[in-house]
RNA sequence: GGUUCCGUAGCUCAGCUGGAUAGAGCAACAGCCUUCUAAGCUGUGGGUCUCGGGUUCGAAUCCCGACGGGAUCACCA
């Protein structure tokens, strides 16, 4: 639609003032609800080549498209500013369109297809996890769903920190205060459970180094010589030695941990194609290292560390390989790359992982090049701000991480409560009721948490709580709920949908929905190629707000005009199907009542 | 200090590939349910878009500088 306007706005330039001007110079935009007017041409940068004033040039090319432009139906000229009518058959045209199309605003998926790697979630397997995982699941999974709505294969992976001291640190405190306790034995999750003996260690840590402080050492002293960090790096040893009791202690307490994010996974309903173990990669990172020392990428310091200068990059020098031989998270991140390529035909690797690693993701880039992976300067790190609280971020020390079980829980808890006040559930089944409020629950949060701009950090604020009015998903989802209705009801009485007629006159909020909808391809595209879930989220709010208008001011099924009436209906029917496309994307699924 | 991201209403955020009088939600106040779901709709108040320069017909948006805040620059991950 509206490429066919830039082209008859070029053909007038072109008939006016016999000047060719290129598409991109034209602004073209949806024009402002104080001005009359469906799309709003901006003529300033044409007055190069009509060489009239900008209302005179405004007028002509308004004049223009009014007689030979079948689309445009009026204009006015306000300034610089040339609005245009569109004709009221272009808007039963373009419902039509999108009624007919069951995969509307999306591109299928080919064979050729380029090839997405999205990873996202990695978690260290030591503690549950907390609300900044959840923005980064939500966000990693919502990335994938829009990319494959833009025609990519993705494959969605995870890279499970499965080794090293934090892991260890757990394990030695189950060995010192468990007493064989397990998930079964206790009936906490998993990993909760484990995740509390993280906390322990740290409890034993601390007093250990008090203690040795006394004695009149330095802190870096105590930290370094407390005996229980010692146990914990002795355990790391013969791990990396494969000693069989440690071996199958750490398989014992990982596997633990495993089911209990499993359960979280399902809940927040996001999963993997592929999970990596680094357990599994580090030793390739370590073999790629040795190779890139060999041919003098690298080189080794006197006491055996490899190191990789960057200086020339504009950056410091990076450690490798410790010189005690064992790798470090660079190294490891070099083993998953290698591995990755080689299992699958990656075309792009996106990482979603916190701003606070922007810095490693730049050098690993460089690495991966150096090391002659083609893909290595073009890898995508997705960087999304931290989510904070109002006094700053989540501290575990003072307890304040917020646990995105309890988080979950909590919302779900929420919804209920709100839809028992509210008596929106009665004459539903337990069941039913419980599902329903489910999806609200993870709407409301789920929402709260895409909305924003992935880039910035975000505040949340567990004392306010997440909201159900406004800006949010229940509102959206109530909206969806609220058509699905009026369809029931159209249904259950009979009402037959005719055939749309061209000639209908339409009120301005029903024109601007039908704009607003046709405009849903291209916000999926720009989410696409920004990498941006909030752009999704801020679409489908803005239709959200502009059906509730009309829903508010126009009846439906009380509508006599029989032609009227079937428009309404076909135009909700499409609202509906956008708003659960749309929320699709964000991973987050809408009730057929609430 | 180097690098980098950010600064818009009391609060949380849109808008940022330059376009008309800067928008929502929350909070406050005032209205709207005998009519398709009031988790909704309407209205009121609330702003030197951190500040200062520059580019431009036009700047919240682009450039430079200052100020303020976050992140990072580990033989942690």
């Amino acid at each position: 639609m509206e490429e066919q306007i830039l082209n008859s706005v070029i053909q007038a330039v072109k008939s006016l003032y016999g000047a060719d001007v290129d598409k991109s110079a034209l602004s073209l935009g949806k024009t402002k609800k104080e001005f009359t007017g469906d799309l709003t041409l901006v003529v300033f940068p044409l007055l190069k080549v009509s060489r009239q004033k900008p209302e005179d040039t405004a007028e002509a090319i308004g004049a223009y498209l009014k007689q030979n432009c079948p689309q445009v139906a009026d204009y006015n000229v306000i300034k610089g500013f040339l609005n245009l009518s569109l004709a009221q058959a272009c808007w039963v045209d373009t419902l039509n369109a999108i009624d007919a199309d069951s995969n509307f605003g999306f591109k299928p998926v080919t064979e050729s297809s380029p090839l997405y790697m999205v990873e996202y979630s990695s978690p260290n397997t030591n503690k549950p996890l907390h609300l900044g995982h959840l923005r980064n699941n939500l966000l990693g999974f919502s990335l994938s769903k829009i990319l494959e709505a833009n025609g990519y294969k993705v494959v969605k992976t995870n890279i499970v920190n499965d080794r090293g001291i934090h892991i260890c640190k757990s394990m030695i405190a189950w060995l010192k205060h468990g007493n064989g306790a397990t998930p079964e034995s206790t009936g906490i999750k998993g990993d909760h459970l484990v995740g509390d003996y993280y906390v322990a260690f740290d409890k034993d840590y601390k007093a250990q180094i008090k203690e040795l402080m006394e004695k009149g050492l330095s802190e870096d002293e105590a930290k370094a010589q407390a005996p229980i960090i010692k146990e914990a790096q002795e355990m790391l040893r013969k791990w990396e030695a494969g000693d069989a009791e440690v071996r199958a202690l750490w398989q014992k307490m990982n596997n633990w941990v495993y089911a209990g994010f499993d359960e979280t996974y399902k809940r927040m309903g996001v999963g993997f194609d592929k999970i990596y173990y680094e357990s599994d990669t580090y030793l390739v990172g370590k073999k790629k290292v040795e190779e890139g020392l060999e041919k003098g990428i690298f080189y080794r310091r006197p006491d055996g560390s490899v190191w990789a200068d960057l200086t020339k990059d504009g950056l410091d020098e990076k450690l490798l390989l410790r010189s005690d031989g064992t790798s470090v998270y660079m190294t490891q991140d070099i083993g998953t790359a290698t591995l990755r390529f080689s299992d699958y035909n990656i075309d792009k690797m996106i990482y979603v992982v916190g701003n606070e690693q922007n810095y490693h993701f730049q050098v690993l880039s460089l690495l991966l090049d150096k090391l002659g992976f083609s893909f290595g300067k073009d890898l995508v790190h997705f960087s999304y701000g931290m989510v904070e609280l109002p006094e700053g971020k989540m501290k575990s020390r003072e307890g304040t991480v917020v646990d995105s079980d309890d988080l979950m829980d909590e919302m779900v808890t929420t919804a209920t409560q709100i839809s028992k006040e509210l008596g929106k559930l009665d004459g539903l089944t337990e069941k039913e009721i419980a599902d329903t409020c489910e999806i609200i629950g993870m709407g409301a949060l789920k929402y709260f948490l895409l909305k924003v701009d992935p880039r910035k950090n975000m505040v949340f604020n567990p004392k306010e709580s997440i909201d159900f009015n406004g800006n949010t998903g229940p509102f959206i989802q109530y909206t969806y709920a609220r058509i699905k209705s009026v369809l029931r009801k159209a249904e259950e009485s009979g009402v037959v949908i005719s055939d749309l007629q061209a000639d209908l006159q339409l009120s301005d909020k029903e024109a601007g929905l039908v704009q607003t909808l046709a405009a849903f391809p291209a916000v999926v595209a720009q989410a696409g190629v920004e990498y941006s879930p909030s752009q999704i989220a801020n679409y489908i709010y803005d239709l959200v707000k502009q059906y509730n208008q009309f829903y508010h001011d126009f009846q439906i099924l009380k509508e006599e005009n029989e032609a009227l009436r079937s428009f309404r209906l076909v135009l909700s029917r499409n609202v509906a199907k956008v708003i659960s496309r749309g929320m699709s994307l964000l991973g987050i699924q809408v009730p057929e009542k609430m």
